[in-house]
DNA sequence: GCGGCTAGTAAACGAGCGTATACTCGCCTG
DNA sequence: CAGGCGAGTATACGCTCGTTTACTAGCCGC
């Protein structure tokens, strides 16, 4: 009657502790950010031992990076017809500024930065799987600063949310803020 | 001819020394936010003693907060005539993007949000400081959620110049970013 | 000129972190 | 059934952090 099987049984499968591992730090990135959790945390959470870290992912950094590339969560946004992108980032964002019920690991994007080796890691994240594939459905000379300026929108409003809290958003503030996505992209004025 | 005269002759003075560490950390703060920082970085830059930031300020926290409070940057953007918010709110985001002469503690906002004590203190000068005045400013019902959004603009552009290292900016951008900050500001679709 | 208030200093403390090491135990092969 | 490989564990190491304490030394009023 103990806490034996918090969520499944366990037995000795370096896979399934891996991806416990995995599942976990997840999480707990998504939710405080890289700096904030510790990997006791993450073991704790895990219902692993913590010198598993360090065993299968290297260190704390390599299970983010690991974690980082495991992440489909915004593709399913950004790719897509390039015509309909502004409205479904101002609903993902919208949404996001109300409620987050599955945790994306992109709002762990703006508050990681302390560690220089995190900080590459997430640049490039972002870089590569936002900010080039929004580009991509763009045309102009200038589509990269426009991806960029939308990704600025996009993180701000996570910033935001984080910082003060979520407020339910009404159907204006989808469409207002789909607007702004729309102006961010629209190749020119 | 050893370090002996930093900046300034160095006498026995109390409040001297309290604006060395006070402007020590503001700089450092706005550099590299709260968490980054530690307090021997800070009595470093200062010349001064470990002990003196707790003597002086109580806590790191509590010197953050004087530093906050004591910082006026964004209120010459902010105030003044509704008229024209949106193209200053453009034009310091922009240049901001660009290059950062002087060192807004602004910039610290985003990423300082790991202890809950500084988060309240970030979310308190969130509000009183920038969206409050702002929303002083704008009509109609949902002037505080406008507003907010305005912030979440202004505070994305930061942390992705940040992220990315700055970019230089064209009048394109400028307009352009002025134009996303009419759009949020604007009462109504 | 000197005693005491006070600015400034040096050093250490305790806690928390990421990481590494030495070990135990369960399962599977031969 | 015996042996060993590997998953999992307990624990400690080294470090850095914010904070505190005990101390030193300079200035100012008497």
């Amino acid at each position: 009657m103990n806490a034996e099987a918090a969520t499944e049984a366990k037995p000795r499968d370096r896979e399934a502790t891996r991806q416990r591992l995995l599942r976990a730090a997840r999480s707990l990135f998504a939710e405080h950010g890289y700096e904030q959790v510790t990997v006791r945390m993450i073991a704790a959470a895990a219902d692993a031992n913590i010198a598993l870290v360090g065993r299968y992912f290297g260190s704390k950094a390599g299970l983010f990076g690991e974690v980082l590339a495991g992440e489909p969560t915004v593709a399913r946004v950004i790719e897509g017809d390039p015509e309909g992108l502004a409205r479904r980032l101002g609903e993902y964002a919208a949404e996001r500024m109300y409620s987050d019920p599955e945790s994306p690991i992109l709002r762990s994007l703006e508050r990681s930065a302390g560690d220089p080796e995190i900080q590459e890691l997430v640049r490039e994240r972002l870089r590569n799987a936002i900010i080039a594939p929004m580009t991509a459905g763009l045309d102009g000379p200038d589509a990269q600063a426009r991806a960029r300026l939308a990704t600025a929108v996009f993180l701000g409003i996570g910033t935001m949310r984080r910082l003060l809290g979520p407020e339910v958003p009404t159907p204006a503030d989808v469409d207002r803020i789909t607007a702004v996505f729309e102006l961010c992209l629209r190749p020119h004025t």
